[in-house]
Parts: C-alpha cells; structure tokens; sequence
DNA sequence: TAGATTGTTAATCGATTAACAATC
DNA sequence: TAGATTGTTAATCGATTAACAATC
C-alpha cells in the first residue's frame, strides 16, 4: 500500500507560489478599476507605475498561467481581467455561511465587495435569540443547532467563522465532519483540522500588531 | 538558576526583513497561551511542533533581536513573551480612532483582543447622525467634523479606516495632514500618502479570493 | 517597416533550513 | 559532568529583477 497517499499531479499542472497567488486579487481590483475607467489596453510598464511593482514581476506573475499579452501591445484590460476571476474561480457559486452573527459577522454579510465579485452570503448562524431569524442583506440568522440540516440542503463553498475562539475550534470540527472544505477564520487561533480543508486566517491582532512594531521601531 | 538577561547589541539599527516581523505576533501568541497553561520554558523544538514551523526559524527569527534563550535549556516562556511585547511596542500607550463606525467599526471597537494587548480605543467618528453620541464598549461615537478638534486634544497612534474607498482615500489624506502617523485601512483601496505616514491594509476581498483560488484549484 | 512590449531565460537577491561549535 | 539546546555560520532553496530575443 506504499502508493496510497501518493500526490500526483497531472503532468504540467504548474504549482504556483503562495507569493504569486497573494498578488492576483490586488491585479484585478486594479485591473477593475481600469475597465471601468474605459481603458482599453495596458502595458506591464505602464501598470507597473500605477501598482507600485516592477513590470518584470507582472510578466512573470500573469505567465504562470498563460501568454496573456501582445508583444508590442500590451494587455487587453478586460481581455485580462476576465481570465483572472476565472483563475481566481470567481466564476464559480461561491456560497458562504457564516457562523457568528455579531458585529464583525453582520459586516461581512453586507459587506458589497463579495456580492461583487461572485460570493454569495446564504446564511449567517449563531446562538443568540436576540439575532436569531434576523434578516441581513437579505440573508437569514439561524439557530446553530440548524447547520448540519442547513448544509445538507445547500451547496456551501466556504463557512466564514467570526466567533470567539474556543467556539470557533469546536465550530471548525463539526464544519470538517459535515464536508465543508473551505473556512475562513477571524478567530485568534489557529485551526487543526484534516489537510484537504482549506484555511485561510484573518489575524486582526496580528496585523495591529505588526502597525505597532514598524511605529515603534520608527520612533527609535 | 543563572540569569536570562539578553546579550547587549548595538541600538536599534538592524533592518528586520517584513517576513520576520510577520511572525512576531505568533509567537506572541503561542507563548501568551503557553504563560496562561504555566508553562516555563519551551525550546525552539518543542515550540516548532506546535506551531508547524522550524525550530531553526525560530532561533533565527529571535536572534534578530537578542539573544533570549539559554543553550541546555531553551527560552523561559514568561521572559521570552514580556521580550517581545517590548519588541512589537506592545507597552505602549496605544491609542486607536475608527473611522466608520458601522458594523466593521463597532467590530473591531468591541474587539478584547485588542484591549488586551495594550490598544485603546478612544472615540470613533462616523457622518450618520444615528450612530453620533452612541457609546461603543465605552467608546464615544463623534461626529466626523470634530476630526481635528480631538486629534489636536489626544495622543492618536492609529487611525482605522472603516469606510468605503473613496471616503476612505478622502480621510486619509486628512489625518495626514493633522499628523496621524499610522493607518490601518479596511477600505478596498492603496493609500497614496507620504512615505512616513505608516499603512497596513487589511483587504477583505483579496484575502477570500485567495481562498476561492485554493478552492478551485484543487477541484481540477 | 520601426518601435514597442511581451514571454522567458539568466543573474541576483533574500529567506529558509541545515549543521555544528559554544556553552549552559 | 554529560546531555541538551542555543546562537550563528554555511548551504540550499525560492522569489525577484534584469536582460533580451521573439514578434506583434
């Protein structure tokens, strides 16, 4: 059974870096911001000046996934920008819950980036009576006790945890027990669970903390 | 037991590479829950297991600062912890305004994480009349009008932007000009300001896209 | 065509990991 | 002491930048 865990890969299925991966999502809020301004074509100089980037390090991204430009022309914007949501997978039914429906809960449920960008909130859970059978932005508050019948019944792509982070740990269990691949965590903890689920943690703290350090250390 | 005083270095001129100060707040984390579960010492391996890093890494991502540890025996969790605080400014007094209080305001002003690394929150500001002269976990809710006045009367460290992006892009050039040396901007939008004016994005919508991305990608 | 700009290879730079002498 | 573990140097790995031939 040596061969069981075997990761393959199909052949010339490239591994992008996590580095490059990071900088897509700031291309196409740039890239958006340029269809809706009218322009038509962009050279990686050119955009290179407007992102703070060199415009060797746009080639090198944008080529990782495919020959997306002219030579002597540049870059069809929408051309481009319409291939990034796809490599991003924001064609796809990107449906949340969120669990936690507090303050930071209900910002991200009207929150009206996501809606435009393909990510839908279908529902928000929680504990708490007081929010229960809420409706925000449309979507509903839901008794806790409602989610693995709630999951059953939806095709839910992401769960987006905005809870303290004991509960947030145990949440994240029941979450991976009932299928749910992808969670997007704003608890200060971080979460063990089976390595096909999919983590990515928002660290308020730490990011507040990394302000205080570069003000700190400029002050010295 | 012998004394853990770190060796004496030259003041304050080392640049710290970004990805080091990254990991600072984690490890202030780590050994916080440690000091709570009284624990007293932990060595660099003992640390890389639960944190799912090399313990190489972090002896050099400490030895950037001091030397902290002690050879056969590792770190003392309490010194170690108080050692950093110092180093990310955690002592002190931090003194945070919201910009925006809506839901993401309110979030991060009811955060206790915060408070309890040393942040204080001490007014927001917000142009809706509804939410003006509302107290938020003890905080004062102002019109934005009275930006300056209080700006000028307290000793404002960070500004947090929870607005939407043209606002945001308005107010910051503002609290640049009245000084505020450091900005922590949730607005989906790069801040174009002096070089000494210190900014750390916190972008929502880059960072889901990037979980829709994983999501995709390991559905091929 | 002539100029512009890509795609891509090569060179450089920076960050991580390995190794081990120092030393508690 | 002997074993453990740091601090630090050296080796490796990965990411960024530079350069330029290909080509629109």
């Amino acid at each position: 059974m040596s061969d069981l865990k075997a990761k393959e890969r199909p052949a010339g299925e490239k591994v992008i870096s996590p580095a490059v991966i990071k900088r897509l999502p700031r291309y196409y809020r740039y890239l958006g911001d340029l269809l809706r301004n009218d322009v038509v074509r962009i050279s990686s100089k050119e955009l290179s000046r407007k992102m703070n980037v060199t415009a060797s390090q746009i080639r090198q991204d944008l080529n990782n996934f495919g020959g997306f430009g002219q030579q002597g022309y540049g870059y069809n914007v929408e051309y481009l920008y319409n291939e990034i949501a796809k490599i991003l997978g924001l064609n796809d039914r990107n449906n949340i819950i969120i669990i936690g429906a507090g303050n930071l809960g209900q910002a991200l449920a009207n929150n009206s980036d996501f809606i435009h960008n393909g990510f839908n909130i279908i529902g928000l859970f929680d504990v708490n009576p007081k929010v229960i059978g809420k409706k925000i932005n449309g979507a509903e508050v839901y008794d806790i006790d409602r989610l693995e019948e709630f999951i059953a019944g939806h095709d839910v792509k992401i769960a987006a945890l905005t809870l303290p982070k004991n509960s947030a740990v145990r949440i994240a269990g029941r979450l991976a027990d009932l299928g749910v691949k992808a969670i997007w965590n704003f608890a200060p903890v971080d979460l063990n669970l089976p390595e096909d689920v999919i983590i990515e943690n928002v660290h308020l703290s730490e990011s507040i903390m990394t302000l205080s350090y570069r003000i700190h250390s400029s002050e010295i």
